[in-house]
DNA sequence: TTGATAAGTCAGCAT
DNA sequence: ATGCTGACTTATCAA
């Protein structure tokens, strides 16, 4: 196909022929209008026409390579955004596999000391002798056990 | 446009001839190649190959069509996917939210219960009279306070 | 041969 | 006039 657009431009600098410097298709797209005109000096109606159409022609040869570029470069912004995307997903959801543990964890020790103060509660003052299967001691182990990181702050006293 | 295909298909046509039924643009895309040689019969070297180039050529147009629609639905279930993955990273943002909530309400029991504690462990076994703040009714307080979803299951005990 | 795609051409719209 | 984009053609590659 460059043959054939070569070609076509051959042709058409022969018709402009004799007196003209020929522009380059580089040259030809980057003039300006009235740089153009310049060049346009001593030419008939019909060639100024084909000159100015080549222009437009090479033009549009930019454009559409632009066009191009930009729907490439469209969609790789998309692909990349739904990546960073997909990461995000999978760090959230490490953090709730996380706090989901660390919540079970938190329950369970809460779900002992609600035993003991089942009994605590149902054996009125006599604490130590009601307790069902707990003591102070192991109390003391669940209150006391791995602090949750959340609230490290909160063991601050003295 | 329209009008420059047509007018060529229009000269293959006149080009073809007296003789030929000729084909629409349609038929002459969908048909077999055997199909075709039906209808190549007593046509010059030159006219077959034309027609084949012709069909060739619609063909060729089908198939850009095809590449255009897959382009532009491509770029739709890329759009499609992302808004998905943003509602995803959303619900899970809410979610750990929620959790962090529940986690610093557990959090905040367990350190007052912690507070208590090291009261009970530095005064021996006078639990009541040592304890700093607390006393056995607020423990019982803390530890029945709402208990958390995760871990419900745990208090079914008689 | 058939199908897909990059590049180029043209038409048509919008600025 | 300029820039962009859809549709078409052509060249080219892959299956």
């Amino acid at each position: 196909m460059t043959s054939e657009r070569n070609s076509k431009a051959l042709k058409v600098k022969r018709e402009c022929g004799e007196n003209v410097p020929i522009l380059s298709d580089s040259e030809l797209m980057s003039l300006s209008v009235r740089e153009l005109n310049l060049h346009l000096r001593g030419l008939s109606r019909e060639e100024v026409q084909k000159l100015k159409q080549r222009r437009r022609t090479l033009k549009n040869r930019g454009y559409a390579a632009s066009c191009r570029v930009k729907r490439v470069s469209q969609r790789e912004a998309l692909e990349q955004q739904k990546k960073e995307l997909q990461r995000e997903v999978e760090r959230l959801g490490a953090e709730n596999d996380g706090m989901r543990r660390e919540l079970e964890g938190l329950g369970a020790r809460l779900a002992a000391l609600q035993r003991f103060a089942r009994g605590l509660e149902s054996g009125g003052g006599n604490i130590l002798a009601t307790a069902p299967r707990l003591n102070t001691a192991s109390v003391i182990t669940i209150v006391k056990s791995p602090a949750q990181p959340q609230t490290q702050r909160e063991q601050g006293g003295s």
